[in-house]
RNA sequence: GCGGGCGUAACUCAGUGGUAGAGUGACAGCCUUCCAAGCUGUACGUCGAGGGUUCGAAUCCCUUCGCCCGCUCCA
């Protein structure tokens, strides 16, 4: 998420809401039992819609992909899917760095007025010791150390871990007879701490070098001679005493200990399965399905470096904190293409998907300056991304900053190369079209690790900044709610009106329907509607996002022509009634 | 997880301890009319849920669930 211009007239995203579930594009999930946090269905509208997004990224990154365009490499790019599990082998998530990585223990901080929730691998903590201490403390370690302290303590191992299970009674004597033991040794020196966050050990140093502390303070450290004894984490396990400042109040010891959000869904696999043995994940991405395919997809189809592997599907995230409508569901669906080259063209290959996917959003109707395409700093960077940049977009929750709705990463051969560790599969590639040229005037061959470029959508995200966008409110049309949909993904593509439910319109509107019906039918719903004032009727597209409404009148029975009504306008024309699926079939594109 | 706000019909909301309401929408009929028009009628409620106080709770108290905002995380 970024800041920098300023926000448009901003958009309620109550009354976005409100209409999403008026009209049946979105509904909370489990509604009539009262809901459940992050999750959410779609209705009628939304599902059509939702698909008709979902085809689109098929049509022009699957089936035709980057629009027939051709690549840095001046071929034509090439594409294939797949369509892979939910739930993978265990092993899976830790070769892609997901259950280590989405593990962040959090920590926070009690105190009144600040309760700051902080990533405990984020905070550093530098202790001070006085030095005299510290001293004293280390001598009389080795002091005790050398009087046999440590030897008798091995001893109690040695006695009660012979041949024998320790009882529960036997472990706790063991631990009385410990905690005797260690309070015979030196006591640890008082220490004085402070904290920060940073992202890195050096980041950290170089914070606390800069420091500001307060003069009373300094003059205890000069004064003493403390000397800093050590840089830990705050996540790390430590002999901490629980006196650790809050890095953002400073309040000594207010902060909770490190707790483990767990960002992966876990499940069992087996009727009987327990969590010891038969544990499994939800997949929190559906990248890596493409990354478990990619020797197979090579084997099996004749696709020759460069192409890309596109899988779409849902995907699961224990959020934090999920929230702002659907936009942070622990439930979504992905739209990925893992694109796969030679390192030395990839990074044109990341400028090429980069481009391209942000020409493609606006294509289907993102074309204001809600849109942004932001190239990550190099700080913001993944330990195995080249290049990183996120095509995002302004929503009234975020405003003025931006929130994410697909991610393009140069991912290097990170992936590959972490299953083909963990796997013990070989998955690099012999590319026949390169190396040296042979006497008979083909090519000696190259073996590499293919890298890949991810252009990974937000369907969910996707379908919301939809809605956001198109959502108009015009106070000085009869119907002031609109939803401004494109043709394209717009879920209702026309509507059929009779003026009036007799004098031999509703047949004419009949024929029309079905002659529309079999041309569109497939795109999305064709409505006929003969009920109530036209006006109500118009309205009530209007508020669907249906684009085009067809309306038979007086007229059409004797010169056959009919109106055809502009959503966005709300302007009319005339056309032939032998036209209109002409007419509809170039706007729908 | 912590803090703040909210929860009454499909939607917007009124109702502060005494029979659950209004407008809009939906549906049916009439009217026949190019922008939520008019008339008539119909249906619609576990007052978010559970417990407590009370003769009596939508209303007061406790617990819980959900939504919105902030800290935080991400596609």
């Amino acid at each position: 998420m970024t800041t920098d211009t300023p926000a448009a007239a901003p958009k309620s995203m109550d009354a976005i809401m409100a209409l999403c579930k008026r009209r049946g594009f979105i509904f909370q999930a489990s509604d009539i039992y009262g809901g459940i946090n992050g999750f959410w269905d779609y209705g009628p509208l939304g599902a059509q819609m939702k698909k008709n997004l979902r085809e689109a990224w098929w049509q022009d990154m699957i089936l035709n992909p980057a629009w027939g365009r051709k690549g840095p490499n001046g071929e034509r790019v090439k594409c294939v899917p797949v369509e892979t599990r939910i739930i993978q082998h265990p092993k899976v998530w830790e070769a892609s760095g997901h259950v280590g990585g989405f593990n962040d223990p959090m920590t926070m901080c009690k105190t009144d007025g600040c309760k700051k929730l902080m990533r405990s691998d984020h905070i550093w903590v530098a202790r001070l010791v006085k030095e005299a201490d510290w001293r004293s403390y280390a001598g009389r370690q080795a002091q005790w150390e050398a009087s046999g302290g440590r030897e008798w303590r091995r001893a109690f191992f040695g006695l009660l871990f012979q041949g024998k299970r320790l009882s529960e009674e036997e472990r706790r004597d063991l631990n009385l007879i410990m905690s005797i033991s260690a309070s015979e040794r030196p006591s640890y020196p008082a220490d004085f701490k402070v904290s920060t966050i940073a992202g890195s050990r050096e980041e950290a140093i170089a914070i606390f070098e800069a420091m500001e502390l307060p003069a009373k303070v300094r003059k205890m450290i000069e004064k003493d001679q403390y000397m800093l004894e050590r840089v830990y984490r705050f996540a790390d396990p430590i002999e901490d005493d629980g006196k650790t400042p809050c890095p953002s109040c400073g309040t000594a010891g207010s902060m909770t200990e490190p707790k483990a959000f767990n960002l992966m869904f876990p499940t069992i696999i087996g009727a009987t399965g327990d969590w010891e043995s038969n544990k499994a994940y939800l997949r929190p991405e559906t990248a890596q399905g493409v990354f478990l395919q990619f020797k197979n997809v090579v084997d099996s189809t004749r696709v020759r470096i460069p192409f890309g592997i596109g899988n779409t599907g849902t995907s699961f995230r224990n959020e934090v904190t999920p929230r702002n409508f659907t936009f942070r569901s622990r439930e979504f669906e992905q739209a990925e293409l893992e694109f796969f080259c030679h390192p030395s063209e990839s990074f044109e290959w990341y400028k090429f998907w980069r481009d391209f996917r942000m020409q493609w959003w606006q294509s289907i109707g993102l074309a204001g300056e809600n849109l942004i395409l932001r190239e990550h700093d190099k700080d913001e960077l993944s330990h195995y991304s080249v290049g990183t940049s996120d095509v995002e977009y302004r929503f009234p929750f975020t405003a003025p900053g931006y929130g994410e709705l697909e991610g393009i990463a140069h991912r290097g051969d990170y992936d590959l190369t972490q299953h083909q560790k963990h796997s013990g599969t070989k998955l690099d590639y012999f590319d026949t079209t390169r190396g040296e040229t042979l006497p008979n005037g083909s090519k000696k061959g190259e073996r590499y690790m293919p890298h890949c470029i991810e252009p990974a959508a937000g369907l969910d995200r996707g379908v919301l900044a939809l809605l956001c966008e198109a959502y108009t409110v015009d106070a000085s049309r009869p119907s002031p709610e609109l939803l401004k949909l494109h043709p394209r993904i717009a879920p209702i593509k026309a509507a059929i009106f009779p003026l009036m439910d007799k004098d031999g319109m509703p047949e004419v509107a009949e024929k029309l329907y079905d002659e529309l019906f079999a041309k569109f039918g497939k795109t999305g719903f064709i409505e006929m509607d003969a009920k109530q004032s036209i006006g109500k009727r118009y309205a009530r597209m209007d508020e669907a996002g249906c684009p085009y409404c067809f309306t038979i009148d007086q007229e059409t029975l004797t010169a056959q022509t009919v109106t055809v009504r502009d959503r966005d306008t709300g302007k009319q024309d005339r056309i032939a009634l032998d036209k209109v699926a002409a007419f509809l079939g170039e706007k729908l594109g």
